[in-house]
DNA sequence: TAAGTGTTTAAGTATTTACTTAAATAATAA
DNA sequence: TTATTATTTAAGTAAATACTTAAACACTTA
């Protein structure tokens, strides 16, 4: 996990991944939503397969990128330790 | 939460929010765990707090820091609404 | 008051990060 | 093969980050 919070800290990934909730999109699709070079965005999208919040799966030239979950059911576990422990302690 | 996200991608912070699950601890308490200056721990409380990860009240001449779990609730809804999309599209 | 303890602020610096443009790689189609 | 399109890699740079030490601030106690 300690990637993927590496990963979360950027407004631009956060984006990237909301996007991602409607639907499966080519890198180059993913550019299209932003103000930035296409390089860019593609060390991005690196970023997030590296902490695998992210699948990519080459289609002929286009290279499609799909929500990972098992990071994110990670994340909530990680979460709710907090919120448990907060209420638990000091009454 | 954007200043969240930035807040826990550093592993001390992370670190910091750990021990608070135990208990409430002061700035010097929290700095004894770790191999770094009080002015680097001072910082990065600073930043939980600015990010309402924690809160900070004085006692005296101590700090002492306290878990907010807020923040820490709005981050499991935020990370459930990618396990949701995740399960339901492109079935 | 002055001295001692706990904490934060200020200032400086090395490293990391997020971007850029140019070049390389990969697949498709003429 | 050559050209076109999609994407990534490489190289360079400005800005942000995480640390340091020194100084300031806040509270307690002699």
């Amino acid at each position: 996990m300690k990637e993927a919070f590496k990963a979360l800290s950027d407004p631009t990934r956060r984006q990237i991944l909301d996007l991602l909730k409607d639907r499966d999109l080519t890198a180059g699709e993913i550019s299209e939503h932003f103000n930035m070079s296409k390089p860019s965005i593609s060390q991005h999208l690196k970023i997030l397969r590296q902490a695998q919040l992210v699948f990519d799966n080459k289609k002929g030239q286009f290279v499609y990128y799909t929500l990972n979950t098992t990071v994110f059911q990670e994340l909530v576990g990680w979460a709710m330790d907090f919120i448990k422990k907060g209420e638990s302690e000091n009454e």
